[in-house]
DNA sequence: AACGCGGGGGA
DNA sequence: TCCCCAGCGTT
């Protein structure tokens, strides 16, 4: 049973609560909600405003992102996660530029076509840029209305689109959307919800059984994998350091990092291999363990700090290069930015 | 349907 | 230390 007042008391709340100053919600236009809404996947809102207009003062339009290197593009994307996002976007505007003369689709289906763009990305872009009406399902929305109707259990992603489809009203698309987003963010948070000043808690079904943590259900814990990953930082006295284009495939695809081997290459191996002369180098010692947080798995980071007199004449070889330290430029990735940092400390000390 | 993908925030 | 976050693409 739909209650239909749900998105009208939601629309009240939110006219007097909501949350209006967030960076893409001025000068909104359907650029600038895609870009904000695949920087907002799976990432906290107060990151992604870390990042927004910095991306949107390098790339103002579609047509610079078109036209930008990937490498440019990773680069501005460093330190945001998910890098796959940042080839998709790069990606989809070539294509929307080819396509449909540089103007974003205003069709749901059309969008989804885009890599990189799907269910709720798509139904975000059209209610917040175009005021169709389409029904999103992130985390918040899944959240109230997996409280206010109590499902939970492995049908409930297929039951919870369909009361998001049911809920989101004809007019005020775009208020509605980002209604039901605020409310999840600010009052129905995931710990100690607020319900006392909810606009919907007196037809909220979890709330009348006492058990609103419950839900959303949490999935099924995943094993932890660890991993051991040995990087050659190589620096010279400037703190430049040696990067390597990743391969294409796996962890940290395409993007740059210090030079990585298995532990059966043996530091003269790797600086014979990168034509560093045993005499250029000062000090090799293994630095403290970096533990870095992941997902599924945790790394063991074991990065060896070499020292060298000087930059060796040729080192070039395929996709290897030189970064300095202070532009950080060809799209580092985090990890090299943190290795990076340590080395500098390192070097510091000494 | 399950899994891989990253980094940060918060308890 | 762990779970979670304005999800998507692949298998």
């Amino acid at each position: 049973m739909i209650d239909p007042f749900f998105a009208h008391r939601l629309l009240a709340w939110w006219d007097e609560h909501g949350r209006k100053d967030l960076p893409w919600q001025q000068e909104r236009s359907p650029y600038r909600v895609w870009v904000a809404e695949v920087m907002l996947q799976q990432t906290q809102v107060a990151v992604v405003a870390r990042y927004f207009e910095r991306f949107m003062a390098r790339f103002p339009n579609i047509h610079a992102l078109a036209s930008a290197s990937l490498d440019d593009v990773l680069h501005l994307w460093s330190g945001l996660g998910y890098y796959g996002r940042a080839h998709n976007l790069h990606r989809a505007a070539a294509a929307v530029v080819r396509n449909y003369d540089g103007v974003l689709p205003n069709d749901q289906r059309v969008l989804m076509e885009l890599p990189g763009i799907g269910r709720s990305t798509a139904a975000a872009i059209v209610a917040q840029a175009y005021g169709e009406r389409a029904a999103i399902l992130d985390a918040n929305a899944k959240r109230v209305l997996a409280r206010q109707h109590r499902v939970g259990g492995a049908p409930a992603v297929k039951a919870l689109w369909e009361l998001a489809e049911s809920h989101t009203p004809a007019d005020r698309v775009a208020d509605y959307t980002q209604a039901i987003m605020d409310l999840g963010a600010t009052v129905c948070v995931r710990r100690a919800p607020r319900c006392a000043v909810c606009p919907v808690a007196a037809s909220c079904q979890a709330r009348a059984a006492g058990d609103a943590e419950r839900f959303p259900e949490a999935a099924a814990r995943r094993q932890r994998r660890l991993e051991r990953r040995r990087f050659f930082v190589v620096t010279d006295q400037t703190g430049a350091c040696l990067l390597e284009r990743r391969p294409a495939q796996g962890i940290w695809g395409g993007l740059w990092s210090p030079p990585e081997r298995d532990d059966d290459c043996s530091v003269e191996a790797f600086l014979a291999a990168a034509g560093i002369s045993e005499r250029d180098v000062r000090e090799v010692h293994n630095a403290p363990t970096l533990r870095h947080g992941f997902t599924h798995y945790d790394l063991d980071v074991l990065p060896i700090y070499v020292q060298i007199a000087k930059r060796p004449a040729e080192v070039r070889e395929t996709g290897a290069a030189w970064i300095d330290p202070a532009s950080h430029r060809l799209g580092v990735s985090a990890v090299a930015a943190k290795l990076l940092k340590a080395t500098q400390t390192e070097l510091f000390k000494a």
